[in-house]
Order: structure tokens, then C-alpha cells, then sequence
DNA sequence: TATAAATAGGATAAAATTATCCGAAATAAA
DNA sequence: TTTATTTCGGATAATTTTATCCTATTTATA
């Protein structure tokens, strides 16, 4: 459904948001070992989310990744989505048809639109609140 | 959503589809041409189709690819996608997690089951006769 | 100010996906 | 039986995605 970087960015985004909430840096190692993605390959993930004002660095000495405490309930999953994969998921035809529209639609057109507009709804409805919500009250896990 | 393999896979047995009915095999070249795909690299999905027993071929002169009539009011898209990308994509978890299950859910897990579940149930339940006939009616297009 | 710790970013490598090329095998028709 | 046509399949190449490595830059603290 989404690339790898895409999964170790939404991982990692909720592993942060879970540590601001405790006020908490982390570090690209912490945050790796936590969600098993290789390390230096999440860190260019994280540069990324930094670039596009998901989350904030802090660098030098005693640095990290943080998310504003303030910010953690309105960041939903689809600006982490279209910040790494883009919208294409969620916009584009399913048989990748440039030229396919309402108007002018694909075979498989219609029906692939109610299921890219719900999968829309839902990651723009998603909050990393609510999932690093979950993962502190031991209802989902990153790992066993 | 789906690989660049799968999609040339749709539209070439949607294509195929529509030319069977008419007792007509088609060649590689046809098919690229009228899907707009490359045409090595559709032969080679052709014959992976092929050996799934989607579509049949006929070696040697005036051969090509056809598909059963009989049969292509009962091939799903979901055998396709099957057959090329593997039932991942409505199968597996959201995050990419091998540990994630109802009972051990990664944090999107609810959120995604239920887009997953109804996007298997659509190319479950999404027939080729059922496109090839919206293509032959003038109601859906492959290219403009 | 010097040092250590941390992110930023460029260069490169590995792996997977997408794409091309060419000869072998099959087969219908001349 | 020969020829022309067509799929099959292996080898290879190009591109994209994933991953690693190394150095520069930043910054808190000693």
C-alpha cells in the first residue's frame, strides 16, 4: 500500500509523538530500534518529516526529534503520507491512467473511487494522538 | 496502490477479454498498443498470467492470448493481482509488520482492516466481463 | 573556548522493479 | 518439408527504491 519509507515515517512519527508527550527527544538510533527500521535510512525519513514541519529537530548536544505537544492531535496520518509518498494513493487512477476521470473514467474507475476516498477520509482523520494514544494504552503494538 | 506489472496486467486481460468474445486472439504488440505499455515487458506479464491459467495462449503462426468465454464472467480481478503482486496488499498489515494480527494489532490496524477488507472484496467480486462489457458499451476507456 | 554529541546532507552501494534484447521452441500454412 | 510467424525464456540493462557511509554543521556543557 505505501513504500517502505513511507511505513518507517508514520512508525516513527507515532514513536515520537508518544515521547513529546512526555517531553522526551529521540534520537534516529532510539527511534529505529523501536519501530526496526535501519537506522541511517530513517534518519533521511526524518529529515524529510522535518522538512515539511511534521516534526522538529533539535540539533547539537543532547538534540533529537520532537513533535509540538500542541501540534500531536491535529497532525493526521495523510500529511505524513503525501509528505513522503505523495497523493497519488489516494488521488490517482488505479490502473495509473493519467487521463482517467470522473468524465472520462477507466474501466475499474468507479470502482476504485469509493475505496481511495474512504482510505482519504481515514488518514485524514487519523490523529497521531490517537495512535500514540493506543500504543500507551497497550491496545496496538510496533512490535511482540 | 498496485505494481506497474499488475496494472499492464488488468488492462491486458480486460483487453483480451473484450477481443475473446469475439473469437479473436491478439498478439503482445496489439495488446501494448492498446494499453499503452511496454511491449517486452508485457509479454512477460502475459505469461505469467499464463502460468496461473488466466488467460491461454496459442504458439506458432496466427497464435496470440485469449481467454476462455466461458470463463470471463468468472476471473476476478483479485486472481490478477493475485498472480502478479501477490494478496498483500488486502492481506498484510498497514505498517509492514509480519507481527501484526486482530489480536496483536499494530496501531492502524482497525483503521486499515476495514479499506483492506473492502478492497479485496471489490476485486473479489469485479469480473472481466464485467469491464470488458463497460469498455465495448462506450462507458469506460483506456486511453483517450 | 574546546569538546563531545547530535542532526544535516552528499556520495555511494545494494536490492527490487521495470524494461529490452535475442535466440529457442512451437506451429500453421505454403 | 520448408518457411514464416508467434510465444517462451534466459540474459542483460536501466531506473527506482531502499540502505549505508562519511563528513560537515550545529550546539550544550565542561
Amino acid at each position: 500500500m505505501f513504500s517502505k519509507a513511507c511505513e518507517y515515517g508514520i512508525k516513527a512519527a507515532i514513536f515520537i509523538a508518544i515521547n513529546s508527550k512526555e517531553g522526551k527527544l529521540v534520537s534516529p538510533k532510539e527511534i529505529s530500534e523501536e519501530i526496526d527500521s535501519p537506522q541511517a535510512f530513517t534518519a533521511k525519513i526524518l529529515q524529510e518529516l522535518v522538512r515539511h514541519k511534521i516534526v522538529s529537530s533539535v540539533k547539537g548536544a543532547y538534540g533529537g526529534f520532537e513533535i509540538d505537544k500542541i501540534r500531536i492531535d491535529s497532525i493526521k496520518l495523510s500529511q505524513i503520507v503525501k509528505a513522503i509518498d505523495g497523493d497519488k494513493i489516494y488521488i490517482g487512477c488505479g490502473l495509473g491512467l493519467e487521463t482517467c476521470n470522473e468524465n472520462h473514467p477507466c474501466p475499474v474507475h468507479d470502482k476504485f473511487k469509493t475505496i481511495r476516498d474512504e482510505l482519504k477520509y481515514m488518514l485524514e482523520h487519523t490523529s497521531l494522538q490517537e495512535l500514540a494514544l493506543s500504543i500507551k494504552a497497550g491496545n496496538s503494538f510496533f512490535k511482540v
